[in-house]
DNA sequence: TTGGCAATCTTGACTCATTCCAGATAACGG
DNA sequence: CCGTTATCTGGAATGAGTCAAGATTGCCAA
């Protein structure tokens, strides 16, 4: 699916610039990376970026479609590479740990209800706050 | 349903003080206020107060489930009356404007879908985003 | 009614994420 | 190969929020 890093900034008619090579190939699949993580990623394989640089490289594909932004409450924005389908999150209130979530009623999982008039949508944003499997078992194991 | 602030107070053991009494006179039903909006109505009140007592105080608050904090993408956090039910929130792009949602299928709009095992979510936080009546009549009106 | 203690408030410094700016650099169409 | 213009660099600045130490003050008990 995810074509080389060079061929996704062509298809949208960005530049072709080592930090945007580096900043694509940081995000992995499935990940969900805050800025410091992508800059560190960044500069273990092409040496100094500036922070603005990324956060500029950043902007641009997010406006492109490349990557998508995140900002949990309470978090720095994350980005992920998973563009294109309307998942959403599942964040662990611990640990701040991140997983995708297909919604499991369709595409818009809510519909707009009463006392909304005139109120135009065009996203539904979900995010589903809990406990990942590492913290539940720790706090059920000292939990006095 | 909601009882003076100062009984409001009392319900959860909070100390009665001014700056308290001030916030939670100052966020009204169906609003949703940036701290430096609520400072500055609570001043309008009580005179001087400082900005942390007031963070402080929306803290207290908030720990004591009498009033509930929201963290939009891009916004600064805010607060609102309405607690104790799983409403959301219709957030406009364009001028940031907040109005409360009913979710339309219930208070767990969304089920926990596949893909997450052993992660236990214990709420479901929705954000519409869209255009809010005004803006949608100005951007109408503009378009080239 | 008065103490006394702990919760609360004040002041002021400080962190963190992000943005703004001006100038240097480099990608790419011609 | 060149010029234009998008990008990147470096450094300062902003805004939201937190931390810490000491002064106040609400409230329970005597």
């Amino acid at each position: 699916m995810p074509a080389s890093s060079r061929e996704r900034l062509g298809a949208v008619a960005l530049r072709l610039t080592a930090p945007r090579i580096a900043v694509l190939d940081a995000i992995g699949p499935g990940q969900h990376l805050r800025v410091d993580q992508i800059a560190e990623r960044v500069r273990t394989r092409i040496g100094r970026v500036s922070t603005q640089a990324v956060y500029d490289v950043l902007a641009a594909l997010t406006a492109a479609g490349l990557i998508r932004r995140i900002e949990p409450a309470g978090s720095p924005a994350l980005f992920e590479n998973r563009v294109g389908d309307n998942h959403h999150h599942m964040i662990c209130r611990s640990c701040g740990a991140v997983v995708d979530v297909d919604c499991a009623v369709g595409a818009a999982p809510c519909l707009t209800p009463s006392g909304t008039a005139g109120f135009h949508y065009d996203e539904a944003e979900i995010v589903f706050w809990g406990s990942c499997p590492d913290c539940t078992a720790t706090t059920e194991g000292t939990l006095s």
